[in-house]
Order: structure tokens, then C-alpha cells, then sequence
RNA sequence: GGGGUCUUAGCUCAGCUGGGAGAGCAUCUGCCUUACAAGCAGAGGGUCAUAGGUUCGAGCCCUAUAGGCCCCACCA
């Protein structure tokens, strides 16, 4: 049994994922003995590629499930990709030009047909990079968001909300996307700061030679103009109230009306109201019963109500109405000016508000819940400042736009009489084939789709199975624990709690673990159009999934933006590779024991020895420590652990602390120190194999041979039984005699090679005794030739180089290393730092207020350090009354 | 306009309920010590943005200021 000498991931990461699945680890079954722990993933875009976004994301889930698995529940990470309506269809019509076809000329039966093709080839892409990332998702249990369980729990979700009145048709101002031919959700809105004009703009007042002027930044909406608006209590506009303007261009009265929407100090105080395309005009027209003209077509171009401008983009009408305004006198000036925006954030096109007939969902009633499961606490963040940007959001609400003029996703399933216009809402197999109504047999069923996340929001119990009642949504729902970016907090986190609510009657997890996004090296996103990005597939084919998921949860607090570095991806390699070469140690040992016939399988804890009751109670309290941290999802601090126990405490002191004990074949605790590293190890994979997979496992299977993968292995628990403080203790003063003594061979330049006699001076009978139990390893460490132990300082030559311990005292005496004025300097430090720390503590301790108002256990401290201190700045005076003497 | 967040070593960031400032990388000095040079042993480097306050005690809590980033709103 051996191990190569550098860690190699390619060589393993297949080999062991694949025997996982074979295996069926990743597999939960309803089984009500355990207590399940459910995760559901965020479903990628079946258009993606994954990204470090992906990465990060999917890692954080990886982890928590396979630590909850180890910890015995019966861990359930429920998989799936999402339809991504709008990503899909827009790829799928890019595919489609290229071949000199548009939608319309395929139609939408040959369309879609072409999407499920499109599905089929490259929807499981992202799937098999996940897989290459580790994730133990159930792929048993893979959905769709379109496969017809989901469909069926739209259909069943979107009759539900319509017969409760949730769902309404109505005419609203939307957001309308020229480009893509579709409403989007105010949530697919973003702004963005563009460089703009204000055009100050005469509307004569008719019966009169007054003009009022109005500033714009969009003037070719005026065509829909219907009324003008100024503020009731304007003194300046009081007489215009009633009174009736002349629509320049058009030609047309409309009224001016007075609202308390209009702000005095902005602009000329004076607004054109154009309902059709503007929202708060819109909500100026419904108050004063104003007419609503739409100008525009859905392609952005003017419409016939633009009159002569009639089929002219909507930038060439802003120009050309400009020019116009400006012909007949009535543009008064231009001003630059900046204003934000409305970009679609798929397409990146400027968005139109426009009134269109469209399914909306009412909100209301279902954000309320929703606030309050936050509130009353079924529902956490961590971390929690993500409450605010959530219940923000739900306090505001507006009611959500669900239909979309595409055709891949759910078609809405309402039904209309083409001869009475009758609305029927059904479920397909029930779909109506006569009106209702008046029994006509014209019936068409919608032709729009549902927002992509109507059904992701359903996705943490359509996925188990709902509508239905399924053994699964009985055991599973409600999840656990939901891991996203902060950026989709409103998409999809919202809506699948008041869904949750509503249809479950319970939140859908009790926690959603927030993360930041991963930027490059510069701090700037990772981007397509930047071509910033790493991918993560790079990175594992370079130095292992391991090393990535480390880089990516070291360092890093939740909800915060990390950056990506090759070079941390180089430290987590190397960490890997630590642990790779003591398990290689470890292992040569065992062999070359083996050889030798001698086993640890009668050691107990009485053979061990003090080094060894030491590393056994560090490792008892780490795994204490990693388990709380990672129960609070302290996942960088956790992870911070292990790696400084492992490298610092195990590799670079237990390890050569046991080194004399095995290559001494006399030695008696060989059995218990070889029992020791290998309990140590195991103890060590197991902590870190949620976040280190495959390497743990390959050397969990190599060092034991009792259990067939550290996978399906128990978590570690507190033991009291290897709760050794007394040791702890002791060899943590022998590690400071052995620093105080590397210490003064780098002050001295003395080589390791060069072996050094070291004496051990106390009075104290116990620290005496330490130092003979731990004389092997104290000599390896301190590259000393002999170490003696004794009471007295009798027979020490007064010059030889000296360390002061805590009630100790290590003496090297050398001869090369006589140097009696280097070596009062040295004290005269020693002497300075002490008389620091004793200054500290004797100060806090003679402030009375410290001593009456501090905790006991703090006061009692701080008098130990006091004691401490003073007894060894005693004896450094003295080794330097003693240095004048000589 | 509202909210959030950050400012800690040269760089990137940790720092859990307030109780002697940490890591990785970089720099410098020694080491090919039979697990690992992807390593070992050391060193240097910080008025924890600034100013107040609360407290026996503040990187941490409060207030203000400066600068950076993010989100929401969208005054035409």
C-alpha cells in the first residue's frame, strides 16, 4: 500500500466519484427511522455553463450535506436544471437565425420541438460539471422544471391562486421589452445611469397667448399625452387648473389637471401626463379618468396613433418630433442631462412601460405571511442583515406580471370563447371544449407562457411530488437549508416562501445561507463581455476539486464577495498535498510495522504516552469546535481549523514529536504513537472531508480497511475520554521550551546539525517530570544531543546560554556559543518584555473598577499571568547577577 | 431619496457573546533534518479610516465625518 509522492487529483476524483454512484450514497430513501435533512439545489439554466458562481454555490450545498449525512441523517440533496424560459428561447432563436429562420417561420409546434432537441443535447452539460465539482446531489431524483410533474404542479398552482383570486387578467402599465417581444417582471429591470436631454418643451394654453412650459426627457410620448399636471398648491399654475392646453403636434385640447404627485421644485413644476407609458402617469390618469393612448407597436416603432410618425422607431420620433417642435417654435431649450434607465436585464434593451391586457399574480395577501414567518422566526438569513433587503422587498410589493409572450415554458392554462369571450381557467385535462358561457364551441387556450419563476418557486415541493401526496413530500418538505446568492434573493427566495406558505401551509426551508458573488483578482465581476472569467473546470483540471471548493470556502464570511486568485488556489493545492504526505508517512510506517509483526490492535488509551494524549485531546476538541461552527454555518472559520490543526499541530509538531518513538525499534510506546497517528488522521479526514471529498476518501481507504468509504462514516463526536488536559498542558510547555531554544540557535546561527546538550533546570518536582517523560521528543525538537533533567543549577557553567520558562529554566551550554555580552543583551530583552507584561497585568489588577466590575475568571487570570511573570523576571535577574559575577 | 456594507500587515481577507491583533500570499534570514522544497525553522511588517461617546476594558457596541462598494426607489 502506497502512495504516490505528490498528491494527483485527476488520478482519483473519477475513479471515486463514480464509485459513489455506483455505490448509491447520494441515493435518500423515505425512511422514518432517520431524521431527514433536505437541501434542493437552485436549479442552473439549462443554457449554462457553470461558473465560479455555480461553483461557490454548489460547494456550500455539498458541504452541509455531507456533513449532515455523516452526522446520521438521512440527507437528501434534491437536483434539477430550469427550463429558463426566455434564456432558452432567445439562444434557440439565435441557433435559428443562423439558418435564416425565424420563429414564426417554424411556428410554435416545430419551435418547441426544436427546444426539447436543444434540451436534450445540452441540458445535461451543467449536470455533468456539477458532478465533476463532487456534489453528492440524488441525480436519482433529477427534475425539470418543464417535465410533468412541475407542469402539473404549475397547472395545479396556477387554478388554485385564479379560483382564490390570486390570479388576475388585467390591464396594467407593464414593462415591455422591444427586443425580446415580451413583458418581464419588474424584477428583470435594472437601471442604468444613461446620458440624457431635457427638452423644455411650450404647450400654448388655449383661449390665451400663455405657454406653459414643460420639461421632458422623453418627448416622443407626448403623442400619448392626455393631459398636463401640475400641484394643486402651485401659486404659479392656480389659473391653468381646468383650463385646457393645446398638444403641440398633435394638435389636440387635453386638460390640465391638478395632483399632489407633481413636485413643485423639479423642473418647470409642470408634467406632461401620458398614462399609456409612464407608471405614474398612468396611476395620475386612473385619478382623473384621463383616456390611455398607446403609441407604441411591440417592436418599439410608433403605432397609427402617432399619426405621421406612424411606423418610425421610437429614437427616430424622438428626433424627428424634436426637429419638429423646434420648426414651429415651441422648443424653448435643450439641457443635458442625466437620468436612469430601464434596461431589460436579459437583452440589455431600453425597457417601454406600456398598458397591456396580462395575468398578474396579487400580492398582498400572499406577502404578509411571508413577513411574518420572518419575523416570528420560522424563516432565518444568515447572515441576518439579508432580513432587511427581504422584507424591504415583500413590504412593497406590487402585484407580479406572470404572463410572457413567449413559447417555451408553461402555456397559461386559460381558456377563452372566441364568440362570447368567456375566460375559462382549467387544468389540460379538464381543458373546456364549449364555452361555459354560451356553449359555443370556439375555445383557443392562452396563447402566453408563465415567468420562468412561477415555477421555480414551486420548486422545493413540486420537485417531491406535489400536488400529490407523495411519501416524499410527507418525509422531505420542509427542507432545510437554502443556499443563493444575494443577487436572486427577490427572484426566486420570496417567491418560494409565500408559495411555500400557501400551498404547503409551512415555510419551504427554516434557513437560507446567503453568499457573495466570486470576482477576479481585480474585484470586478466575472464576465462574459470582460472575458474575466475563470472557469471552474480549468481550475479542477489543474489542481483537483479539492483544491477549488477549499479556495473557495477559505476566508470568506457568508454573504460576502470573495476574490479569486490562482494563487490561493496554489495554497489550497498544497494543503492538499499536506495532507496527502503525512498520510503517506503515516502509512510507510504502518508498513514497515507490519513487517516487523507489530500491531495496534491492543493498544488502549493507558499505553499512550504524553505526546500522544496531547494530539488525541487537541483533535477531541477540534472536532468540538468544527462542529459548532459549521452548525452555525461558520464554514471559513471551521475550515481555518482544520487546516492549522492539521498542518501546524499534527504534521509540524505531533508528527515529529513521534518520529524517535518509531525509528527506534526498542521503543515500547511504538504501538501506541503508530495507534495515535492513524486515530488522529482518521479523525482529521473525517472533519474535512465535506469540504476536501475525494482526497479524504481515497486515503480513508487506504489507511483502514474496516469501512468501505469515509462518505457514509460517522462525524466525529466530543469524547470524553480523550479529554486529557493535564498533558495538554505539559507538552504545550515542553513546545515553549522547545521554541525558546530554536529561538536562541537562530539568534546564535547555530545549524541544526550542529546537536546541542540542553538542561532542564526546576525546582518543581512536576515540571520536572514532564520534561523527563517528554525528553525524547524535547531532544529531537530542540536538535539537542543530550537533555538532562535536574533541581539545581549546580555544575551549569554560570555563562552558558540560558532560556527562563515558566518555573523552568533550559540551559545550553556550548561552548561556541560563550558569548557573554550577546548573551546579557538577550536577558536584558527577555528582562524589558517581562517587565511589559507584568506592567500590564499589575496595572489592570491595582484599577480597582477592573477588580470590583470584571468577571471573576477574568481577574483570576490575569493574577496567574502576574504570578507567572514575576517568577520568571526573577529568574532572568538572577541569571544575570550571576552572568556579572562570572 | 431610503437601506445595507466595507475601510485591519505590502496584497487578499478572517477575527464567533467586548477581555493581550491573526492567516494565506509577498519580503528577508537560515536549512536538500530519511512524509512533503507544493517543504522545514525563524524574522520583519499594523495609532484595526477619522473624531467623539458608552464601558473597569472597544477592531468589535453607539453617534458623527470622510472615502469605496452594493441593493431598492425612479422627479417628469
Amino acid at each position: 500500500m502506497n502512495l504516490e509522492k505528490t498528491y494527483d487529483p485527476a488520478a482519483i476524483e473519477g475513479k471515486l466519484y463514480k464509485k459513489w454512484l455506483d455505490k448509491k450514497y447520494f441515493h435518500a430513501e423515505v425512511d422514518k427511522s432517520k431524521k431527514p435533512f433536505t437541501i434542493v439545489i437552485p436549479p442552473p439554466n439549462i443554457t449554462g455553463q457553470l461558473h465560479m458562481g455555480h461553483a461557490l454555490d454548489n460547494t456550500l450545498q455539498d458541504i452541509l450535506i455531507r456533513f449532515k449525512r455523516m452526522q446520521g441523517y438521512n440527507a437528501l440533496w434534491q437536483p434539477g436544471t430550469d427550463h429558463a424560459s426566455i434564456a432558452t428561447e432567445v439562444k434557440i432563436i439565435e441557433k435559428l437565425k443562423e439558418e435564416g429562420l425565424s420563429k414564426e417561420d417554424l411556428g410554435r409546434d416545430v419551435f418547441l420541438e426544436k427546444a426539447w432537441d436543444w434540451k436534450k443535447e445540452y441540458g445535461g452539460r451543467i449536470i455533468s460539471q456539477l458532478k465533476k465539482l463532487g456534489s453528492s446531489c440524488d441525480w436519482d431524483r433529477e427534475r425539470f422544471t418543464m417535465d410533468e410533474g412541475c407542469n402539473k404542479a404549475v397547472e395545479e398552482v396556477f387554478v388554485k391562486l385564479y379560483e382564490k383570486g390570486l390570479i388576475y387578467k388585467g390591464n396594467r402599465i407593464i414593462n415591455w421589452c422591444p427586443v425580446c417581444k415580451t413583458t418581464i417582471s419588474d424584477a428583470e429591470v435594472v437601471y442604468e445611469e444613461q446620458a440624457g436631454h431635457f427638452w423644455h418643451i411650450h404647450y400654448p394654453v388655449v383661449g390665451s397667448d400663455e405657454k406653459v412650459e414643460i420639461a421632458t426627457t422623453r418627448p416622443e410620448t407626448m403623442l400619448g399625452d392626455t393631459a398636463i399636471a401640475v400641484h394643486p398648491d402651485d401659486p404659479r399654475y392656480q389659473h391653468l387648473i381646468g383650463r385646457k392646453v393645446l398638444l403641440p403636434i398633435v394638435g389636440k385640447e387635453i386638460p390640465v389637471v391638478a395632483d399632489a404627485y407633481v413636485d413643485m421644485e423639479f423642473g418647470t413644476g409642470v408634467v406632461k401626463i401620458t398614462p399609456a407609458h409612464d407608471p405614474n402617469d398612468f396611476e395620475v390618469g386612473k385619478r382623473h379618468g384621463l383616456e390611455e393612448i398607446n403609441v407604441l407597436n411591440d417592436d418599439g416603432t410608433i403605432n397609427e396613433n402617432g399619426g405621421k410618425y406612424a411606423g418610425m422607431d421610437r429614437y427616430e420620433a424622438r428626433k424627428a418630433i424634436v426637429e419638429e417642435l423646434d420648426r414651429q417654435g415651441l422648443l424653448v431649450r435643450v439641457e443635458d442631462h442625466s437620468h436612469n434607465v430601464g434596461i431589460h436585464d436579459r437583452c440589455h434593451t431600453t425597457v417601454e412601460p406600456m398598458i397591456k391586457q396580462q395575468w398578474f399574480v396579487k400580492m398582498d395577501e400572499l406577502a404578509k405571511p411571508a413577513i411574518d414567518a420572518l419575523k416570528n422566526g420560522e424563516l432565518k438569513f444568515v447572515p441576518e442583515r439579508f432580513d432587511k433587503t427581504y422584507l424591504h422587498w415583500l413590504e412593497n410589493i406590487r402585484d407580479w406580471c406572470i404572463s410572457r409572450q413567449l413559447w417555451w415554458g408553461h402555456r397559461i392554462p386559460a381558456y377563452y370563447c372566441q364568440d362570447c369571450g368567456h375566460i375559462m381557467v382549467a387544468r389540460h385535462t379538464e381543458a373546456p371544449h364549449v364555452c361555459e358561457k354560451c356553449g359555443s364551441a370556439h375555445i383557443v387556450q392562452d396563447e402566453d407562457t408563465l415567468d420562468t419563476w412561477f415555477s421555480s418557486a414551486l420548486w422545493p415541493f413540486s420537485t417531491l411530488g406535489w400536488p400529490d401526496k407523495t411519501p416524499e413530500l410527507d418525509y422531505f418538505y420542509p427542507t432545510d437549508v437554502l443556499v443563493t446568492g444575494y443577487d436572486i434573493i427577490f427572484f426566486w427566495v420570496i417567491r418560494m416562501v409565500f408559495s411555500g406558505i400557501e400551498h404547503m401551509g409551512k415555510v419551504p426551508f427554516h434557513t437560507v445561507l446567503i453568499h457573495g458573488l466570486v470576482r477576479d483578482s481585480q474585484g470586478r465581476k466575472m464576465s462574459k463581455s470582460l472575458g474575466n472569467g475563470i472557469d471552474p473546470l480549468e481550475v479542477i483540471d489543474k489542481y483537483g476539486a479539492d483544491a477549488l471548493r477549499f479556495t473557495l470556502i477559505t476566508g470568506n464570511a457568508p454573504g460576502n464577495d470573495m476574490r479569486f486568485y490562482w494563487e490561493r488556489v496554489e495554497a489550497s493545492r498544497n494543503f492538499a498535498n499536506k495532507v496527502w504526505n503525512a498520510s503517506r508517512f503515516i502509512l510507510m510506517n504502518f508498513d514497515q510495522a507490519a513487517e516487523e509483526g507489530l500491531s495496534t490492535d491492543d493498544v488502549t488509551t493507558d499505553d499512550l504516552t504524553q505526546a500522544d494524549k496531547w494530539i488525541l485531546s487537541k483533535a477531541n476538541t477540534l472536532a468540538r469546535d468544527v462542529t459548532a461552527n459549521m452548525e452555525k454555518y461558520e464554514l471559513g472559520i471551521a475550515v481555518q481549523k482544520l487546516n492549522d490543526f492539521i498542518w501546524e499541530e499534527f504534521c509540524d509538531w505531533y508528527i515529529e514529536m513521534v518520529k524517535p518513538r518509531l525509528y527506534n525499534k526498542e521503543d515500547t510506546t511504538r504501538a501506541a504513537a503508530l495507534w495515535t497517528l492513524k486515530t488522529v488522521l482518521i479523525q482529521c479526514l473525517k472533519l474535512l472531508h465535506p469540504y476536501m471529498p475525494f482526497i479524504t476518501e481515497e486515503i480513508f481507504c487506504t489507511v483502514q480497511d474496516k469501512e468501505e468509504s469515509i462518505m457514509v462514516s460517522s462525524w466525529p463526536k466530543y469524547r470524553p475520554e480523550w479529554d486529557f488536559n493535564a498533558d495538554e498542558e505539559a507538552v504545550e510547555r515542553i513546545k515553549e521550551a522547545v521554541r525558546a531554544i530554536r529561538n536562541v540557535r537562530a539568534e546564535m546561527n547555530v545549524p541544526p546539525s550542529k546537536k546541542v546538550r540542553a538542561i532542564v533546570v526546576s525546582e518543581d518536582a512536576r515540571v520536572r517530570k514532564i520534561f523527563e517523560d517528554g525528553k525524547v521528543f524535547f531532544a529531537t525538537l530542540a536538535k539537542a544531543g543530550d537533555v538532562y533533567v535536574k533541581a539545581d543549577e549546580t555544575g551549569i557553567d554560570a555563562d552558558a546560554v540560558s532560556a527562563v520558562l515558566q518555573g523552568a529554566a533550559v540551559y545550553l551550554p556550548f561552548k561556541e556559543l560563550v558569548d557573554v555580552e550577546k548573551e546579557k543583551e538577550r536577558l536584558g530583552k527577555e528582562k524589558e518584555r517581562l517587565g511589559k507584561e507584568i506592567g500590564r497585568a499589575s496595572g489592570m489588577l491595582s484599577n480597582p473598577n477592573f477588580v470590583s466590575k470584571a468577571p471573576e475568571a477574568k481577574i483570576a487570570a490575569e493574577r496567574e499571568k502576574l504570578e507567572k511573570y514575576t517568577q520568571m523576571l526573577s529568574q532572568v535577574n538572577e541569571r544575570l547577577e550571576r552572568l556579572m559575577r562570572s
